[in-house]
RNA sequence: GCGAAAGUGGCGGAAUUGGUAUACGCGCUAGACUUAGGAUCUAGUCCCGAGAGAUCGGGUUGGGGGUUCGAGUCCCCCCUUUCGCACCA
């Protein structure tokens, strides 16, 4: 919509003239695929069925609206949710995000917190990094609430922690300036004022600065106490800027002996120390200058005397605390909710209606899909040129038939892409959001193929979106995608900022794919980015490398012409045969593995071979022939344009996709005589030639008969003969008594 | 700081299981064909030493140790790089 806007033109007209010029740019490559089931998600055919999942999700509760803090983009002028901000700044366009305070529409993914973590475990075939990702992203961390009554304002303060077992120690309260009880803690303060232009200060610093490493940690004391349940003490409550609002219950209970972050600010501010676990030597708190972790033996805590750091202990702890009801056992996560709503125009309407006298309605089915209006005005303003558009806005209530308004928010687009796959069974099909027997036998994904970017993105919101789906029935499995591969980044050199990037326009420093084309060929570009490196690998892209790729298939092409060449009978046609079956063997087992550049390398190594044979015409034309048709064949895959015209003039008429994939005989990888390597006591000393299948007698007596093993023999004896059938054999020695 | 992955020629990279390290390509050097060549072909190209030479000897996969007849590959310690997380209580 941003790029539509800056161009002048409507976001429709923008995106479908996109999708053109990328479905020619796709077929320029050669790239295959079935466009009788193309779909785009910006067409009202598909965005129905979003507004039909919203509002199934919406009968469920897990789509809501709250009023809440958000990140808030001031150059994309929406809202995003947390997985779109990165470092403090906006995934999409890197502008630095704010904080703001608004009513939205969320999707309930925290349901789904446990299930999305335990199901990590199932996913073998996907890259432990990713699963690392998601699972620090998760956050899930087990432990308490405990609840320090307030005497001063007749309230609990709860606190969330992981380590209940240390509620003895806890020797004061932190909130963050954010948390409610703040105004009311402050209220009596002699320097109120100044006190609460301090916790302006922090509320206003940006989020990325606050969290900063070398941010220095920054309190004040709010003058009010609270009751530490554990030990009866009144213990004071300080507000500071370490502490995250959004995290936990948004206020800690610090105990300085026996966490860091707490020491830390206790010595800076001069607060007391008390220990609950002690070493074997007795510890003054006053000196303490690290925390003591998960060690030593609790002391004046009774009944818990005794007791050392542990699972154990803490559960004993929780049990305890619930028991007084001064607290009870918790779990809490990092995951937030997903914010779906977004204020711009270019989006599935969210399909609610606002009613003066019902409130908030869903739009029924029937009414679907809530189509975009194209007629609207793009100003550049902020505000959503939705909420200008009479014609949209200015509806009637589904249920009374007054007047009412849409809501003019639309959804994120990564709700279009985390079903799109199973949209893909049935494309057309108007009567459902997809078909579930086709589902039943098609799904899981077996393999899903992304870049880490979308670790998660969209696998997140894609793995949620099918568990929900799975809890309505519609799928039979929870997982969408069995497999993944994330490939590596292009990067190239940019002279912009004189460093090697990831290669992008924003950066200038993309090939241009048409000039390429048009110079060298689409199967020069597919050959040389199959063989530029492991596709799992970042890959610097060289200019000068991709005339590899090129030399290389005019050479495959001069080829034909050579093949007459080739004598009728010829001495070594079983040595070009072996080859040719290893090259079949070595291309299969690469492609499976997704190893491509050794592919490229084995069938390289077959031309060669193939352009040897025709110099020094040691192979009948038959034999030629037959390994031109296997490298041309094999080759078909990465090269198709220039395979296909070469098979043609070949003289076959069935085209080569078409025609089946070349097969390896074992028995013809054999040779009849082997080079054998031998050592001298793991040194390399010789080769020797021997009988394919000699036994270890033939092939001890070849090697004793080289001169040059006998020469490092010479006052040694051997003490053992090791063996490896068909590579090596080495000969272990001692000194001659 | 925590977690993960990775360190192999001038460069991109090979080496499914412990068994000839440096395949394949780029670049470079020399030569051929050429008015010319960013075209094509041929030969060479890890390092050190000896030799006119084919060759011969030694060394080498970030560093150090270990297991093994044998280690780029397995184990331990260290160094470096990249990525992710990072005041998460």
């Amino acid at each position: 919509e941003n790029a539509a806007i800056q161009r002048g033109v409507h976001p429709k007209d923008w995106t479908f003239s996109n999708i053109k010029v990328m479905k020619e740019q796709f077929k320029r490559w050669g790239i295959l695929y079935d466009w009788s089931k193309e779909i785009a998600s910006c067409t009202p055919e598909y965005y129905k069925w979003n507004q039909w999942l919203f509002l199934r999700m919406h009968e469920k509760g897990l789509a809501y609206k709250k009023k809440a803090p958000v990140n808030w983009c001031p150059s994309c002028r929406t809202v995003l949710a947390n997985e779109q901000v990165v470092e403090g700044a906006c995934e999409r366009c890197g502008t630095e995000v704010v904080q703001r305070d608004l009513e939205q529409w969320f999707f309930r993914i925290t349901d789904y917190a446990d299930r999305l973590l335990d199901g990590l475990d199932g996913l073998t075939g996907w890259p432990e990094k990713v699963k690392v990702m998601q699972r620090n992203w998760i956050g899930r961390s087990e432990g308490a609430e405990i609840d320090f009554p307030v005497p001063s304002v007749g309230e609990k303060l709860t606190v969330f922690t992981t380590r209940p077992d240390t509620v003895h120690g806890a020797t004061f309260l932190v909130l963050a300036p954010e948390h409610p009880l703040v105004p009311r803690l402050i209220a009596g303060h002699p320097d109120r004022e100044d006190l609460e232009a301090w916790i302006e200060g922090v509320r206003n610093t940006p989020r990325i600065q606050r969290e900063g490493e070398s941010t220095p940690k920054e309190g004040r004391d709010t003058g009010a106490v609270a009751m530490n349940p554990a030990t009866g003490e009144e213990i004071p409550i300080w507000i500071a800027n370490y502490v995250l609002p959004d995290y936990g219950t948004g206020a800690i209970m610090a105990v300085p002996a026996h966490d860091s972050r707490d020491l830390a600010f206790a010595r800076q501010e001069g607060l007391p120390v008390r220990l609950v676990y002690h070493l074997d030597e007795d510890t003054d708190p006053a000196s303490l200058t690290e925390p003591i972790l998960h060690e030593g033996t609790i002391r004046n805590a009774p009944p818990f005397d005794g007791l050392v750091d542990g699972p154990e202990t803490i559960r004993r702890f929780i049990s305890w605390l619930e028991e007084n009801g001064w607290g009870r056992g918790k779990v809490t996560y990092r995951l937030r909710d997903w914010l779906i709503s977004r204020q711009r125009y270019w989006g599935t309407p969210i399909p609610i209606v606002y009613c003066e006298t019902c409130g908030t309605v869903p739009v029924p089915d029937a009414q679907l899909p809530v189509e975009l209006p194209y007629d609207v005005e793009f100003t550049g303003r902020e505000g959503n040129p939705l909420s200008r558009s009479k014609e949209f806005v200015e509806t009637k209530c589904p249920k009374c038939g007054g007047p009412a308004r849409r809501e003019t928010d639309t959804m994120d687009t990564f709700v279009d892409s985390s079903w799109y796959y199973l949209r893909y069974l049935s494309p057309r099909d108007s009567n459902r959001i997809f078909d579930p027997e086709l589902a039943k036998k098609w799904m899981s994904v077996d393999q899903y193929i992304g870049g880490i970017e979308h670790a998660i993105l969209h696998l997140l919101y894609a793995r949620f979106i099918c568990k929900m789906l799975y809890d309505f029935g519609f799928v039979t499995v929870e997982e969408p995608f069995l497999n993944l591969f994330n490939q590596g980044m292009i990067t190239r050199f940019s002279e912009k900022s004189g460093r090697i990037e990831k290669m992008s326009k924003s950066r200038g420093n993309t090939v241009s794919p048409d000039e390429l084309i048009a110079e060298m060929g689409a199967d020069t570009e597919r050959v040389y980015t199959l063989f530029i490196g492991p596709p799992e690998k970042e890959a610097e892209w060289s200019d000068e490398a991709v005339s590899g790729a090129y030399r290389f298939l005019q050479r495959v092409w001069r080829m034909l012409e050579r093949l007459p060449e080739a004598p009728p009978t010829a001495p070594a046609d079983a040595e070009l045969e072996r080859e040719r079956h290893a090259a079949i063997q070595r291309v299969t087992s690469s492609m499976e593995r997704f190893s491509f550049n050794t592919a490229v390398a084995a069938l390289m190594e077959l031309s060669n071979a193939l352009g040897r044979a025709l110099e020094e015409k040691t192979a009948s034309r038959l034999r030629c022939e037959e390994t031109f048709d296997t490298l041309v064949r094999l080759l078909h895959p990465m090269a198709p344009h220039i395979t296909e015209e070469l098979w043609e003039r070949r003289g076959y008429t069935e085209g080569l996709l078409e025609s089946s994939w070349p097969e390896f005989d074992e028995a013809k990888l054999r040779r009849a005589r082997i080079h054998l390597v031998v050592q001298v006591d793991g040194k390399l000393r010789d080769r020797v030639e021997v009988d394919a299948d000699a036994d270890e007698k033939e092939i001890r007596a070849s090697v004793l008969e080289s001169p040059k093993v006998r020469e490092h023999l010479a006052g040694r004896d051997v003490a053992k003969y090791v063996l490896v059938p068909g590579r090596l054999m080495n000969l272990v020695t001692r000194r001659s008594s």
